[in-house]
DNA sequence: TTGTATGCGTTATCAG
DNA sequence: CTGATAACGCATACAA
């Protein structure tokens, strides 16, 4: 049962013919008389003949596998974006290999390394926490695969970018807040590596502007993904001698340590400071007194845009790609009622 | 800078030596002068020569990759699975293709299709919600490919399985809740077609008879992932003349789901019924009034053990390997205090 | 110690 | 319409 596979040639010595004539057969080369390759594609069958990619790949000089590179996949916000990416990817006959660099830049590096190895086609990124300097992947560059980066985005780097449209996200929130009666409207923001945390500054102190509330920068605090770091910039918030009554966070996932924070250690402001994050985390409807409201970004599109500009890069290599900049919307949606 | 990427070849036209002294050199054969090695490693490091593993694959005729079959990876738990399976694979050499079948039974069937023709040395799966049919898995078996199911395992077949011990799951939360003092315990549970919905069933059941209290069928009723169904089940546990003071659901989702029913449409006794699911969901930390337990699972270690068990079938290929029947701990976790 | 020859499965090119 | 041949990058058995 278990002997080895058939192959093109096995197929061409059974049929006596050549292992050229049935590789057109195959696929459908118009060169090939009909009646040879109906008894090609029948004796395929027939020998559960799978063409092998292996040699495919190496041929053509080209795996047909795309990597991307996350820095987890406990959010679900980057298990969509990498959804939206693998779909677009398979339906155009390509492979994916997922990356988690769990916010490392040493692993970063080293998963970058493997693929590059692998001869990936093109390798879509959202760097790591630590990732401020981008040798490693400015290398992909010059060995000529191209690069997409989604979602993170260094500050210093112009390259092709797909990311939610955070800054106007911003905006709305702190309209939505304002028109709600905040005055004091607080931010927690994350590294100030990446685009995506300045943008969202930006919208938040534009967003105060607009509707003439001063600008305080001891209202901006800086946490990463950690429950200790998230809980630390809450307090230093609420410790102020002028605290918000309102905060607006980088993620969900801070968003609700800031929460959980408010409830744990103070209470008595807990249920009128009013929170917004970005994500639309589902689990929030299991919360019995939910945030405000949350930023719904929509990673699915985000994968898919990113998959679509990547292919169009690999198929149409040109040296001079002006760096494409592609913002999603995001919404805002309100959970209390 | 983007010319062609530096091959053996390259790199022994500049030395003017063979070819195979570069790839031997490489390698650290034996039969090679430290000159040089020294002299082909020192040219390789400047050209940045990466082997090509897709002609390495080609010419061992292995892929050094290995497929990972999944239902989805929007929960933690397969995320998990996931991680410890990958990176037990990669500290191996190998890579890994991580497929989501989104529990449909059409697309596991085209995942393993291109999961053979990339010729994966061995491939890990849980199957979906559909599959009752396992002929396409068995087609990889035929072709003598490893296979090792993990977290679910069809109930007819007998083949290497890697779980979560849920039959010691089941008695161990039954006797909890008996401990405290319920008499009359729900069941709310997934698929027969897996065993690993038979064993919480039996674990279940046996659980009762060790204390002496009378089973109930009524008291069981089946539900898949879906909030729709999970409500269903809930209410028609609730809806029974003498209705559980206490349930054990299959997975956490389903508790929650539970227990935001139990929330909505039976507010008076929300809060006496007693809830135990499965998988731990870090999420539950955030609720304000959690339910009282869950059976912590160990899904790293699931996708460890699996990744040790397949490359050990990979590398040990046996005709008449004994089926592997691996099962992983899993301990009952109490959150109120 | 080093070099030469061969082949892995497929496809592109060119000749018949 | 079909077939022969070479090539992709590397590893290996064998020859020198």
């Amino acid at each position: 049962m278990d002997h080895k596979r058939a192959t093109i040639k096995d197929i061409a010595a059974t049929l006596r013919i050549s292992p050229s004539t049935v590789s057109k057969a195959l696929r459908d080369h118009p060169n090939i008389g009909v009646v040879t390759k109906e008894r090609v594609k029948k004796l395929a069958q027939q020998l559960h003949f799978v063409p092998n990619q292996a040699a495919i790949r190496f041929k053509q000089q080209k795996s047909f596998t795309l990597g991307i590179v996350i820095p987890n996949m406990l959010d679900h916000f980057y298990v969509a974006a990498v959804e939206g990416f693998e779909r677009f990817a398979y339906d155009n006959g390509y492979n994916v290999l997922i990356c988690q660099s769990h916010e490392s830049l040493q692993r970063e590096k080293e998963l970058l390394c493997t693929l590059q190895a692998n001869r990936v086609d093109g390798l879509v990124i959202a760097i790591s926490r630590e990732t401020a300097d981008t040798t490693h992947i400015n290398e992909f560059v010059h060995a000529g695969i191209p690069i997409v980066y989604f979602i993170r985005k260094p500050i210093n780097e112009e390259y092709h970018c797909v990311c939610s449209d955070v800054y106007k996200g911003a905006t709305d929130a702190v309209a939505y807040l304002v028109s709600r009666g905040h005055l004091r409207i607080g931010l927690i923001n994350a590294s100030s590596f990446w685009t995506t945390s300045r943008d969202r500054f930006l919208g938040y102190r534009d967003g105060l502007i607009q509707h003439q509330i001063p600008f305080d920068k001891s209202l901006v605090q800086e946490s990463d993904f950690t429950q200790e770091h998230n809980f630390q910039a809450t307090r230093r918030l609420m410790q102020l001698p002028n605290p918000p009554t309102a905060i607006l966070s980088f993620k969900d996932q801070v968003m609700l340590d800031a929460h959980n924070c408010l409830r744990r250690e103070f209470a008595s402001n807990a249920d009128t400071i009013e929170l917004i994050g970005y994500g639309a985390n589902p689990m929030i409807q299991y919360l019995e007194r939910p945030p405000l409201a949350s930023l719904k970004e929509q990673p699915y599109e985000i994968g898919q845009k990113s998959g679509l500009l990547l292919l169009d890069l690999i198929n149409h290599p040109q040296p001079g790609y002006e760096p494409q900049l592609i913002k999603v919307p995001c919404e805002l949606q309100v959970f209390t009622a």
